[in-house]
Parts: structure tokens; sequence; C-alpha cells
RNA sequence: UGGCAUGUAGCUCAGCGGCAGAGCACCGCCCUGACACGGCGGGGGUCGUGGGUUCAAAUCCCUCCGUGCCAACCA
């Protein structure tokens, strides 16, 4: 007799086997693979969370599911890493220091540029860690040895590379254009930046240009009177028979003097429209500077780079442009120009960052020409060598990739890479380097000064997928993991990085840089309300994570995410993994009372065998389930697994064999609740990796962690046999016996094939014959409607009468038998006519006689049934 | 205005040509020896609307309605 084993406690410790195992993975060195270790490839390279971030559940939902392919491809066998890393995030941490030193009473403008980038630095160091710790705590199994900043030397000198081959290229320009201003962060922003508030109540005010001549006026609407400083023109639609005539004439600008033109342009303007006039403001609006451009108009910027009036602005200068509309409102109305106003529902333009209306100005900035890398981005995914999980989002992205605008990627910001370009004072000319300059490139001149501007954070973030690889440099990291696997992440950020490391990815290296991406939806709470500070519905992760443990908290998310779906957290749906995790604990600790050993092989019934079988499907179902991404199908095909055929089938069925006298019985039990564990712990691991590494450091005669154990395959379980279908069908025996004693109405199906030699194997089975003892078996002479059964040798029945309504269930059958026969009878045609079979592929004239034989088969069961019922 | 989703049990969702499903909630019985964080049983649905295709539609096609997101426009 081996000595029993420690008992294992009452209840799973989440935070206890947390700080058990957490660390001691990490220290183990199985999360860091060499680039030459053995294996197929598979890398994930972590969407980088701002060094600013906390975590919150969009963080926690990511990383949780890269985890789970991570885990699971590393207990696959393959040379499976994880890198992690943060973003230096630019604007936004720029703007978190710059708040911290105004409360300070600092401007960082009166600090310096080297300073202030000091207190940037200390700030990053001493909070930057925070999200990382964070991460640790959901369990995630990066590879911390390899973890990167978008900031760091050897990332800097990527970003350098990319910066120099694009100019080198032709790639990226500098060019003076309408860009969009952030009167507030006083930096430009690229289109993507700019985020629209809808439904805003505006005002759309009427007011009138008088003809030069003195001959009349022409009344133009505006949202912002105050750009009226800056109009150089009036269009009128060329065809329009109210204003054709006044084309090439001019109005005098009422409050500045001059004289602007009336011009004919189809595109800008619809008569339609308010009066079918409009006042152009080539310098401060996208659509005029249209204009502008058709009809050689001059660019008339009249606010200074933080929102006010300028000297173009004559008596209104150094006003704000929002005190400047009003006061030209009230201005105009009392020179008698006012032509009335309504109001007016629009959108508002503001700055991703600031919140600040941004403003479009003219201004001299960097640019990278999209266009000729787009095309191969879009072409990578058209021919499927990157693929979108769910496939929808290749619409979004073709979209976005088609009609894709240059990209400005130079900001007015001091935290970011600084532009490698020096600008001469001697020639004026710019040059471009890898390296610092001294010198000009173009005439020699030491009088040269690097570029004030940083990159946009993205611009480095695009090379996220390789410089993390140790790109430029031709490592072996790069060899062995470039391309990635897979891409995890939100669509909110499709066109700002995922299609911008598509670009990079395929110019840089020539190959796509994921194989897969994988688009997960947002958490929302319980309601299905997005999670906002406002609203005071944010669920912080770390809160869940302390309240319900790490392995309740990963599976539920993993649980929720469905594809193509946002998920809705609540506490409800965490409840059904606690409870899970219970089950598979406490169905774990019955396993511990009768095996204490690894137990031998031995010949197994037929039970056993049921559940191995059983136990290679929910592998299989498990496999495909993850290589599909369908995640909650995998969470789900567990929780099926372990609770409705382990444990309420195969455990209660064990029972007999274990608290019984048969020896060889008690054996094949032992093995079999083994093996089958041996099977879920490893199963459970990528999604509860705690738990499943207490079952495994529990199982008698397991070995090492189970962080290095292989991924259970289906063909590690014996294949169905006979004996499947002769336990489903006691199965269902005993599932009829119980409602028959509940006087339930029981289902023709499954009672009218009640088979005796079945309840009679069954009568030896512990909570079964508890069922059967209460059930009224007679003898004698049988009804109609009845079950057959054996119970300890007696043959009897159990009478249906009086608990089925007969005549429903005759009506129901007879309209199912209706539709089965025509089923048949057309089946049957189709596969009877010569002229069909001789077109007909071979494997579809198959699936048709399949079809055939099952609906011919269901036709019979149903006619036999209803014979049955009489 | 355009595009993409989405509408299935009270709630959260799965199913996407072949007998309408799960979890939670609800009702009844049971503290039996792994688990009351449990067991057994049960009730509950015109699958948003209207049409069409098909032997067969929740599933495919069209119309409309509701909801969400993205993009564009907004003088």
């Amino acid at each position: 007799m081996t000595p029993p084993a420690p008992e294992l406690p009452q209840f799973y410790d989440p935070h206890a086997a947390f700080q058990r195992y957490a660390s001691a993975w990490e220290a183990s060195g199985v999360n860091s693979p060499a680039a030459d270790a053995p294996g197929e490839p598979y890398c994930i390279v972590i969407p980088p969370p701002n060094v600013t971030g906390s975590l919150h559940m969009g963080h926690a939902l990511n990383n949780t599911l890269q985890d789970v392919l991570i885990r699971y491809k590393r207990m696959d066998g393959f040379n499976a890493v994880w890198i992690p890393g943060t973003d230096h995030a630019g604007i936004a941490t720029q703007w978190i220091v710059e708040k911290q030193l105004r409360a300070k009473g600092i401007d960082r403008r009166e600090l310096g540029r080297e300073k202030f980038l000091a207190c940037v630095w200390e700030w990053k160091e001493q909070s930057g860690g925070t999200i990382v710790s964070q991460l640790k705590r959901l369990g995630v199994s990066c590879d911390w040895s390899r973890e990167r900043f978008t900031l760091d030397e050897g990332l800097s000198a990527a970003v350098r590379e990319n910066f120099v081959r694009l100019v080198e290229e032709g790639l990226i320009y500098r060019a003076t254009r309408l860009i969009n201003w952030d009167p507030v962060g006083m930096t430009a922003i690229s289109d993507l930046e700019v985020e629209t508030e809808e439904n805003v109540q505006g005002e759309l005010w009427s007011f009138a240009y008088p003809l030069s001549d003195g001959s009349g006026e022409i009344v133009v609407a505006t949202t912002r009177p105050e750009t009226m400083l800056g109009d150089t023109a009036i269009a009128v639609h060329p065809d329009d028979p109210r204003y054709q005539h006044l084309i090439g004439r001019t109005v005098r600008h009422p409050i500045l003097g001059r004289e602007i033109p009336i011009v004919g342009d189809a595109i800008l303007v619809d008569p339609a429209f308010g009066s079918g006039a409009v006042k152009v403001t080539p310098a401060h609006d996208f659509n005029d500077h249209a204009v502008g451009k058709r009809h050689d108009l001059p660019l008339l910027t009249i606010f200074t780079l933080d929102g006010r009036v300028n000297a173009e602005g004559g008596p209104y200068e150094g006003l704000d442009r929002f005190d400047a509309r009003t006061k030209i409102k009230a201005d105009l109305e009392a020179m008698g120009l006012g032509r009335g106003s309504k109001l007016n529902v629009m959108t508002l333009p503001r700055s991703q960052r600031s919140g600040a209306v941004v403003e479009p100005m003219v201004s001299t900035q960097w640019f990278v020409r999209t266009k000729p890398l787009a095309e191969p981005a879009l072409a990578a995914v058209e021919q499927g060598l990157t693929t979108f999980h769910p496939r929808q989002w290749e619409n979004t992205y073709f979209a976005w990739l088609r009609d894709i605008q240059d990209w400005c990627i130079s900001r007015q910001l001091w935290w970011g890479h600084r532009i490698p370009a020096w600008h001469c004072a001697a020639c004026g000319e710019t040059t471009v380097s890898r390296v610092d300059v001294t010198a000009c490139g173009t005439c020699g001149s030491a009088n040269v000064a690097q570029d004030e501007d940083v990159l946009d954070t993205w611009f480095s973030s695009a090379l996220w997928p390789f410089s993390t690889l140790g790109w430029p440099a031709r490592t072996p990291e790069l060899a062995k993991w470039y391309p990635n696997a897979v891409l995890i992440t939100g669509f909110d950020i499709i066109f700002f990085w995922v299609a911008r490391m598509m670009m990079a990815g395929l110019h840089n290296l020539g190959s796509v840089p994921f194989h897969d991406v994988y688009i997960h939806g947002l958490v929302r709470d319980e309601n299905g309300d997005k999670m906002s500070k406002t609203k005071g519905n944010v669920v912080d992760p770390l809160v869940a994570i302390e309240k319900h443990g790490t392995d309740a908290f990963r599976i539920t998310l993993t649980s929720l995410a469905g594809l193509g779906r946002d998920l809705s957290w609540s506490d409800k749906h965490v409840e059904v993994w606690t409870r899970f995790q219970n089950k598979v604990w406490q169905s774990f600790r019955f396993l511990r009372m009768h095996v204490n050993e690894k137990p031998a092989p031995a010949p197994l019934g037929p039970m056993d065998r049921w559940i191995l079988a059983r136990a290679g499907v929910a592998v299989q179902n498990v496999r495909s389930a993850i290589d599909s991404y369908r995640f909650n199908d995998a969470t789900a095909e567990l929780h099926r697994f372990v609770w409705y055929e382990l444990c309420d089938w195969y455990l209660e069925f064990s029972k007999a064999a274990l608290y019984g006298e048969d020896e060889a019985e008690k054996a094949a039990a032992r093995h079999t609740l083994w093996t089958v564990y041996s099977a879920v712990a490893r199963l459970l691991h990528p999604f509860m990796p705690f738990l499943a590494e207490e079952l495994w450091q529990n199982l008698p005669g397991s070995e090492g962690s189970v962080v290095r154990a292989p991924f259970p395959r289906p063909d590690d379980f014996p294949p169905a046999d006979d004996t499947l279908a002769e336990v489903a069908l006691l199965q269902e025996t005993i599932v009829a016996v119980r409602r028959v004693r509940a006087e339930k109405e029981v289902s023709p199906r499954v009672p009218l094939q009640l088979v005796s030699q079945g309840l009679g194997a069954l009568g030896r089975y512990h909570r079964v014959l508890d069922d059967l003892a209460k059930v009224t078996v007679c003898t004698g002479e049988k009804p109609d409607a009845c079950a057959t059964v054996v119970v300890e040798g007696i043959e009897g029945w159990i009478p249906l009468a009086g608990v089925l309504d007969l005549d429903k269930e005759r009506e129901r059958l007879a309209a199912q038998i209706t539709k089965a026969q025509k089923s048949v009878d057309f089946l049957r045609n189709l596969l009877g006519n010569e002229g069909f079979v001789g077109k007909a592929k071979p494997e579809l004239l198959a699936s048709r006689r399949a079809e055939l034989e099952g609906d011919e088969g269901r036709l019979a069961t149903l006619t036999a049934a209803l014979a049955a019922l009489g």
C-alpha cells in the first residue's frame, strides 16, 4: 500500500497559486527561448502600451488572448516567444509631464528642451514600470529579457534608418501645406488624430459683402465668422443665374478694406444651399484651400500658433479665435451687414489628445508619400498573405489604404525621435543622415542645426514587429521570428498601427509583418455601455483580479471573446468560471482520494473507454477553436467536457468501481482518472495557468511543470468504438427513467428505444441505482406505450400512458414524417436520375447518398416511434 | 450620405440550409461519501418585419424597421 496522499485544501486559492508559480516560471527561462532553440517559430509582439498608461480592461483582454496563444504554442513544441515593451507615446506623455510642471508653475519653454526631456525621462523611469507590473499580475508569459521601449537605443536606430531610407527613396519629403494644427498642444497632427464631435449645436450666420462698385451686395453664410478676416474670394456656382454676371467682379472687405474677387467654382458650391454664395478662406479650411489652388488665390494666415488673431486681423489682433468670432459678428451687425442666422447641427474636429478644436493652418512639415507604400500593403491582404479575423475588417483596411492621404509625421514636440535632418544656415539646404551631422552635406558649412521637431509616435510603432527583433541589424532573432505569427489588437488602431506596420514591414523587409491579424472587440460594462470615467462604470482589472483571482478573470475574458463582437463584462460572467474552477478543484480532490501514485495501465471497461474517447473529441475541439481564434468556443468546450461528461457521468460511474470490490475495475478507473486529469490540466493551462499548475503538481507521478508539458493531442486517446454507442444509450436510458420518475412527459424518441440489457448493466452503478430503485417497474402484460427495463434480473416496464399526451405526440410525429418523406423522395429522385448522375461530381453524389441514408434512418426512427404510440 | 456589423428564451450570447441551444435568472425535489461554488428534474422562444429561393430557412436572397461602429459632408 502506498501512503495516503496529503489532503488538498478544501478550496483552491488562486492568489497563493499565483505567488507560487508566476515568478518561478519567469526565472525558469521557459518564456525566453533562444532564436536557435528547436521548434517552428511562433512570435507575437505585444501592442506596446503607453508608458503613461495603467492597465485597463482592453489591455487585459488583449494580453490574455495573446497569452492563451503563446502558452498553447509553447506547449505544442513551437519555438514560441512573446516580446513585450512599451511606447513612448509622444503627445500623450509630453502632455502629462507638461501638466505636472505647470502645476508647479513651470513652463517647459522656460526650462528648455534638455531639462524638460530630463524631467520626462525621470517620470518615465518611475511610472513607466507601472504598466509592466500590472501586466505581470495578469499572469502573462512574456519574454521580459527582450523587453523594449520605442525610445531605446536600438529602436531609435531603426527609426533613423527607416526615415533616411524613405528620404533617399523620395518617399519622405518636406513641404508647406495646409495641415491640422492643434492650437493647445501647439503641434501639427495627422488626419487620424483628428476626432469629430458629433451633433454640436452651432449657428449658421449670414452676412453681406458689399460689391466694390456699390451696386449691391452678396450674402454668404458661415459657422466661423472670424475666418472672414482671411477671406480672399467669394465663390458662386458658374451656372447660377443669380450670380453668373458677378463672376470676375469684386466685393470690398467691410473691415479690412481689401478687394476680394468673385469666382465661379462648380466643385465647392451647391447653388441650392444657403444663399448659393460661399466665402473662401484658403488658409484655414481644406475645401477653401482647394478652391484657392484652382483659382490661384492668396493664402492669408490670420491666426497665431496658439489660436489668436495675428497682425493680418487688424483691429482684432491678439484676440482668441472664439472671442474674435463674437466681436466680429457684433461689429458686422452694427455695420448693418448681418443677414440673420439659424441653428445648425454640425460636427467639430477636435484634437484626439488635447481636445482643442483643430485649426487648419499652412505650415512646413515632413510628410510620407503613402501611395507607393499602400499598394503592396493592399496586395498582400488581397492575396491572403495576411488574413484578418474576423474577415470583414479587411474591408475597413482596404477602404482606408485605397484612399490614403500623405502622412504628416513631424510634431512640434520634444518627447520623441528627433528628426534626423540638419538645416544649414549658410546655404539653406537640409542634410538627412543616419549619424549626427556636423557639416552641411551641400556646402560644408559647420553652421548646421538639427530640425527641432520629433516624429509622430506611430512612425516608430510601425516598425515594432521587426525593430524589436534587432532590425536594421540582421540578427538571428529577426531571421527566426519575422514575420510574426499573429497580431492581436483592437479595431480602433487598424489605421494608426496595423496598416502602417504592413506598409513598413513590406517596404523594409519585403514580407508581411504577421500572417494573421485578430481583431477583438471593446470591453463594455454589464449594460453594454462603453466604460468611461465620467460614467463611473470603469472596471479596474486589478481590482477584478484581486476579487476573483487571475485564473477566473482570464478565462472569463476569454470566454467572452467571440469573433466580431464587443464584450460585456459582468461579475455574473465571472461567477460561471469561478464555479467552474471550483468544480475542477473538487473533482480533482476526488481523484486524489483514490489515486495517490501514478497508476499503471489496466484493461479498461466501457465507461473508461467512453470518457477517454470523449476526451479525445474535446481535445480536438479545443485545438481547432484556438487554431481559428474562436476563443469563446474553446472555453465552452472545456466547460462542457469537464462538467457534463467528466464530472456528471464518468466520476459518478467510476464510484461503482472505486467503492466496489473488483480490483481490476478499480485499477481501470484509477488509470482512466489519472489519464483524463493529466489532459485536463494541460488543456486548462493556456486559460487558467495557475490552477492548471496546481493540478499538475498534485497529480501523482507528473513531471516538471505543466508549462513544459505537451498540449494534448487527439491521438493520445483511443478512437471511438462500439461501446460508445452503448454508453450513449445507457445515458439516454437513465435520463428517461429519471423523467418517468418525475412523472414528466417522456419524449418518445428515447424511451421507446430503452434497451433492457443496458439497464441491467447500469443497475450496478451508484447514483443510477438510487434512481432506479425509486422507479415503479411493472410486470405482466405490457401496454402499448411503455419502456422496457430489467432491474436486478427482473424484466419489467415503465408505463408511459398518463404522462404523455399521446394524441399530441402522434400529431407532431406525423408532421415530421411527412416532411422527412418528402425529403427522402426528393433525394431518391435526384440520385435515380441518370442525367444528374452523369453530370454530378462523385463526392457530391456521395454526400447526397449519405444525406439520403441519414434521412431514411430518421424517417425509420420516426415511423417506429409513431407505431409504438399506436 | 456611404460602408461594415448587429437584432435568437427575462438577461448575456452560441448556432448560419436538415428535430431551436448554452450560461445566468426562474420553478420543483434532494445537504447521497469530490463539490450546496453542488445534484436531479422542469417551465420559458412566430429566431426584428414583410416577401422570395428550396423537398426543407433562424440559417441563403431582397424590402423595411431598430441598434452600434467607421468614414465622408456640413458655406
